[in-house]
DNA sequence: TATTATATGTAGCCTTCGCTACACATGTTG
DNA sequence: CAACATGTGTAGCGAAGGCTACATATAATA
């Protein structure tokens, strides 16, 4: 039976590999934090949305776009409520905060520019959408900058 | 007081704007759905790298390495034990199933295909690392493909 | 205006991932 | 082998997103 290599020893624990160790995990948390406020850009960005072309944002239709139900999209309002992006009244539509309107046009600036990067790259119309709603959320500032340059440079050949 | 546009209709609603609407909800799904795969995908991706490196994967490891305590190790484990991606026994280390080695192998390649493309793209190495952590798990088999082309034809001079 | 259709809200449930605190098993070492 | 350190397990909590079922409000229309 095999038994334990370097037994009951928190792996190789030289500094070396306990620091890169440490930037695995920190990248995990970072990474899983990122998940609850990607949440918050697809609701603004949706709000954002349905308010440019629809002059309002109603809850049925958030769910209806999130493919989700009304009762989710009441109780996370409620949440975006008291991060302050949104603001409501009772039987009223969803509007939003300062704050939600520069985080749907942080997101929406996102998003346009990874789907652009994406068909450049050549991949099709429908990947490019259907990726880019998830991948938006996890561009650094650093690679949504590179994305960019890849852009212009295809641009002007 | 702005009232509605288009009263209590569910928006402009002719056939063409509710495919379109429709197939933003089903992206939106995808992502959501994705989400639970993730973690497995980071689990599993983590399990191999220790059982390469020391032999076997004993759960403060895995802990260490994903930023969480080891109680939320156990929990999740018994979760990706109930979907057969792992196998443990009381108070021994965790074993991967053939499906979940599968996916180590699969997660892994596509981790190191993206990290390698965002490298080629100029992005400095702990951004590469830590931006593949999110966008590998969102990356259609379409877009990876386009992403290894890139690194081809760059290596091809 | 009364009826009906549609939207919003509330109650209460499930699941998942987090956590702390404590109990128990296993390994290491004097 | 006893004592101590370290790893594993369990109880019980919170926050979030999801749901169905039902109640209530608002809007459209006969």
């Amino acid at each position: 039976m095999a038994r334990r290599i370097s037994p009951q020893n928190p792996e190789s624990r030289n500094t070396t590999d306990g620091r890169r160790v440490e930037q695995q995990a920190e990248n995990h948390r970072r990474t899983r934090k990122a998940h609850l406020s990607e949440i918050a850009e697809d609701y603004v960005e949706v709000i954002a949305e349905l308010i440019d072309s629809n002059g309002e944002a109603r809850a049925v239709d958030i769910a209806r776009r999130l493919g989700v139900t009304h009762v989710t999209v009441v109780k996370t309002i409620a949440r975006l409520v008291r991060e302050d992006l949104v603001s409501t009244k009772p039987y009223r539509s969803i509007f939003l905060t300062d704050a939600g309107r520069q985080l749907a046009e942080k997101a929406r600036h996102r998003h346009q520019i990874v789907v652009r990067f994406l068909k450049s790259l050549g991949v099709s119309d429908a990947a490019a959408n259907a990726d880019a709603e998830g991948i938006e959320h996890h561009v650094s500032a650093e690679t949504l900058q590179a994305f960019e340059q890849y852009c212009r440079r295809m641009n002007h050949e």
